[in-house]
DNA sequence: CCCAAGTCCTGGTTGC
DNA sequence: TGCAACCAGGACTTGG
């Protein structure tokens, strides 16, 4: 279901409202707008979804919902999400983001969390730490790619126990978690078939891949060979050698 | 057939 | 035994 609402209720509500606030939780879009109702306009680009401004107006097989802004003077643009795997998700919201993202905790990359809060998160788990740092509720915004990049950066097996993180590992794991999506941003995102910025431009961090989709490919810290399992459900590469 | 960047939901297990 | 917390795995979807 691409939409939490009726279509109905967006063509009601939407029309003639101000985006007052945009903002980001993790891998959440949050639009703000003007009114009493506390309107918010959520989305989700899923796995294969793209949010695209200025684009012409050919109708393209995998766009799913297009909004219409008008700027400042006369000019008005177009707003397109498209999404191949219908993975995304829009909402449109009163009182408020959605709950789904209520739940989320603090954003891995701008968020005001430490060493500490990952600590106090960790205790007690019982899941491999590739689960934990999956789980957006711990942190949000940290996806599959930059899981398994954070943990090869950090020394760290995917397949620890989350609990069994001495204070240094736990520090390691937190600059790297760090460091690692400030390169994505700084390479402006991670195009390995389909993320494109609003301006339809590709990223550059896959580019700088250590271990994500490198099965068998040769360690560049250690010279071993990077293995595929699953964990937590999801195909995993690290270096048996050097991710301990 | 296998694999793929996302989250949600269900049902089983564990431990207090 | 009761219950909550926790965790694994499936569902969803389309394409390479």
């Amino acid at each position: 279901m691409l939409l939490d609402c009726s279509e109905g209720e967006f063509r009601e509500r939407l029309p003639g409202r101000t985006v007052i606030e945009v903002a980001r939780l993790g891998k959440f879009l949050l639009l703000r707008l003007d009114g009493p109702e506390d309107l918010h306009l959520t989305i989700h680009l899923g796995m294969t979804g793209q949010v695209l401004v200025s684009q012409p107006e050919v109708a393209h097989p995998h766009t799913r919902f297009t909004f219409w802004l008008n700027g400042p003077g006369d000019e008005v643009r177009r707003l397109e999400f498209r999404d191949m795997r219908k993975f995304g998700r829009v909402h449109l919201t009163s009182n408020g983001p959605p709950s789904r993202v209520r739940t989320l905790g603090p954003d891995a990359w701008a968020g005001a969390w430490d060493a500490e809060y990952l600590a106090e998160r960790m205790r007690g788990r019982k899941a491999p730490l590739k689960a934990f740092l999956l789980d957006q509720r711990n942190l949000a915004g940290i996806g599959n790619i930059y899981a398994d990049e954070t943990l090869w950066w950090a020394g760290l097996a995917p397949i620890r126990v989350a609990s069994s993180l001495s204070p240094g590992e736990i520090g390691r794991l937190t600059h790297e978690i760090r460091a690692r999506l400030d390169e994505g941003v700084r390479r402006l995102g991670c195009t390995l078939a389909d993320f494109v910025d609003t301006q339809g431009n590709p990223g550059g961090f896959q580019k700088v891949l250590q271990a994500y989709g490198r099965r068998g490919e040769v360690c560049a810290r250690c010279g071993g060979t990077l293995v595929r399992v699953v964990v937590a459900g999801r195909g995993t590469t690290y270096c048996p050698g050097c991710q301990r």
